[in-house]
DNA sequence: TTATTATATGAATAAATGTTCAGATAATAA
DNA sequence: TTATTATCTGAACATTTATTCATATAATAA
């Protein structure tokens, strides 16, 4: 939240300057909303489960839900919300539904986050 | 929920060699959930604020709290979090705190990110 | 010591979220 | 058409979580 202008007592911010220039050099607030929705969606251990299932060859609803043992109601859910973001694509063959990473970059993110943690400590 | 074994019917599996084969691959339990909890860290608008505000320059908590416009207790909780996480690090000089990014990785994970959001629609 | 500043922490609360259940839609075959 | 398979969707529930408030700790100065 918020707090407005006027209750923001001035005495403690020891630099101002570095304030500013975070406000100048921020993103702008929807983008960095659709970045955090992003991480967000790759926050999730069954989804991040999902996306490394998919690194190496397509999968369909149903061999997802039992690969993670979720039901197919749930696996649905998480894949639409992979889905909007961009995280995977699927494509049809009859009634079935293939599901892939969408491109390169959501491997490459999950590696060098996997980096990352095996780094330090 | 994981479902018991006798309760997964047989007959909708597709693909059971790729269900298999995802299990062979998939990352340790304990693996899969810290890189999850990494993500989920930096999928809060306002965590990922913090962590592109500490791109350039250190700041401490207060100058993090006016930045953001939160009380200084809403960002110190949100700041050991990343800490635990290794994503900040800080140094004190007498009372105050200075933050920045724990290593590169951090700066390099958004900027992969941002690069991906940028690129599709 | 006491006072002040900067930050951290625990408890509580309101809001967000992952899953399940029940039912709906889409594609195909009979 | 009806039946079947695969997937999707809306509502509800239980759990998680970001913030606030009040208080505690750490460092410094008087």
């Amino acid at each position: 939240m918020i707090l407005p202008q006027h209750e923001q007592c001035s005495c403690r911010c020891i630099h101002q300057d570095r304030i500013d220039n975070a406000h100048e050099q921020a993103l702008a607030s929807k983008e960095n909303e659709q970045l955090a929705a992003l991480f967000k969606a790759m926050g999730d251990p069954n989804r991040l489960r999902l996306l490394w299932a998919l690194k190496d060859e397509e999968m369909c609803v149903c061999d997802l839900a039992r690969f993670l043992g979720v039901t197919e109601s749930a696996v649905s859910h998480q894949l639409r919300l992979l889905r909007q973001l961009h995280l995977v694509a699927n494509r049809r063959e009859g009634p079935v539904l293939y599901y892939r990473l969408d491109d390169a970059h959501v491997g490459e993110l999950i590696h060098l986050a996997l980096e990352h943690l095996r780094e330090d400590k």
